[in-house]
DNA sequence: CTAAGGTCTGTAGCTGATACAGGCTCAAGA
DNA sequence: TCTTGAGCCTGTATCAGCTACAGACCTTAG
């Protein structure tokens, strides 16, 4: 299998087979995510394979949490042919400690909220666990 | 102890007491979270007793990850004085609902990207399976 | 009296998109 | 060939949930 032939596809098509909204393709050439892509004759966006792999990397990467500065970094990092492996791992790291205190977080507050809504009668009462637990300092 | 002669607070001074931003009290009386506070003949702004407890429920609705949404709910049923406990549990469990799925989703980012970094070699070589996963299809 | 700090207003900026208006352009059918 | 509907173009507005800043007042301590 051969990649020659592969065509230029439009905005559309791409937005189509990467799952990316057509306008946050837009979006990501004004940030600096994606870059400038080359036009056809009428100012029609153009993108081809090496485009594509790239939106592609940024979904899975925005699949896995990765703020759009951290994109940047490890798109920086991948068009940078002297990039190490060390310099992957820590910003992959950094990231993965985000992820758990986010998740240390709200498990906190899923363990306070679960605990208050137990202690509700459910009923027609105009008195509430859940509204004492926030009223009370 | 008796409450009868709690002074009234300026602006700065509920930030204070209640840790929230000074600047996002206005916010919160623009977007209707608080109420337009009395005004003091020069025009500053005046915080009662009840003002600083209504801040605060939504200060800890707020670390409870309550929406702001979820949040102007839970004032109103505090404030119609005939609401019930029942509705009330049907906010709560609702958020309840909203924080195991983004636990959910956290857990599942987090076994990838800890997988993922676990195969890195963390040298200065130029081959990293971290954007080897992100590059694949 | 003066200087430092608090407060007032309106407005801009942030992240990460998403949506819409108004105008071209392209492709397919009659 | 004409037409019509879809797709694409641009710029700009909107959303949540704040945060910050400028420039003008006001208050208070020394």
């Amino acid at each position: 299998m051969d990649n020659r032939s592969v065509k230029p596809i439009s905005r559309g098509e791409l937005a189509r087979v990467t799952g990316c909204n057509l306008e946050t393709i837009r979006y990501y050439e004004t940030v600096g995510i994606m870059p400038n892509p080359p036009r056809t004759a009428k100012g029609y966006r153009s993108y081809d394979d090496s485009l594509v792999r790239r939106l592609k990397f940024v979904m899975r990467s925005r699949d896995l949490g990765f703020s759009l500065e951290e994109i940047r970094g490890l798109l920086g990092l991948v068009d940078d042919r002297t990039q190490t492996c060390a310099q992957v791992q820590t910003v992959a790291e950094a990231h993965l400690d985000d992820v758990q205190a986010k998740i240390a977080d709200l498990m906190r507050i899923e363990r306070v909220l679960s605990e208050t809504v137990a202690r509700c009668t459910g009923d027609g009462a105009p008195k509430c666990a859940v509204i004492d637990a926030l009223l009370e300092a």
